[in-house]
DNA sequence: ACTATATATCAAGAAAATTCGATTTGAGAA
DNA sequence: TTCTCAAATCGAATTTTCTTGATATATAGT
């Protein structure tokens, strides 16, 4: 029941960080290591990792290991995702009526 | 500077919250004023205008007083707005390259 | 095996967000 | 003005999220 809001806000948490945001910016370059991102954000490694959970996690972000690394990128698919979740949400009935429970007296 | 991700934050952290999602669902339906939509979330008067503060704030939800009432609705304005920053964050350059970093050895 | 490096996880504290009763503000109506 | 009702704000407790050093896991090289 209020598991698809659960589900859906899930998407958003991972957009609504100023970190999160910055990471996602650098990843609009390409894919990047977390060694990279580590640097150029000047964030301890602990603290990225668990940026970079919260963004796999709502499916926006992917990793690729390769060995030792993990390299992550923007997935098409998630982005896709989310942007239909938030039209979903926005859309509004065209025949929007006025509120019926005030508008008499 | 970072500013830019700040504002954009605010947008989504309107969006991250279950209750807030419930709100936005009524809303869909067209225009409620507050009475109607405590009724239906069975949340308390302070609760639920601490919640509408965050969704007009955001862009997403507009408040129209009538006298004493004020009825919420969602803006298509502020909908849309929301809909272009997710796209313009999640959006990859076509070239998107490997992690330069570590690809070597 | 041992060493070095990359990343995830833990744990405890700090910071931010949420909850909700109580109070205040403000707009009618009497 | 006084009363009533709608909504915002306050305040304090609770919950959630974030931060980060320390530790664990895992992979590659020697």
């Amino acid at each position: 029941m209020g598991d698809i809001h659960k589900e859906r806000a899930k998407v958003f948490k991972a957009l609504c960080d100023e970190r999160r945001l910055k990471i996602l910016q650098l990843l609009q370059e390409g894919e990047k290591c977390a060694c990279v991102l580590i640097e150029s954000l000047d964030m301890p490694q602990s603290s990225l990792s668990y940026h970079m959970g919260i963004l796999c996690d709502s499916g926006i972000v992917e990793g690729r290991e390769e060995g030792k690394w993990t390299h992550y990128s923007i997935s098409r698919e998630g982005s896709e995702r989310a942007i239909s979740i938030l039209k979903e949400i926005t859309l509004t009935s065209e025949t929007s009526k006025e509120c019926s429970h005030c508008s008499q007296k």
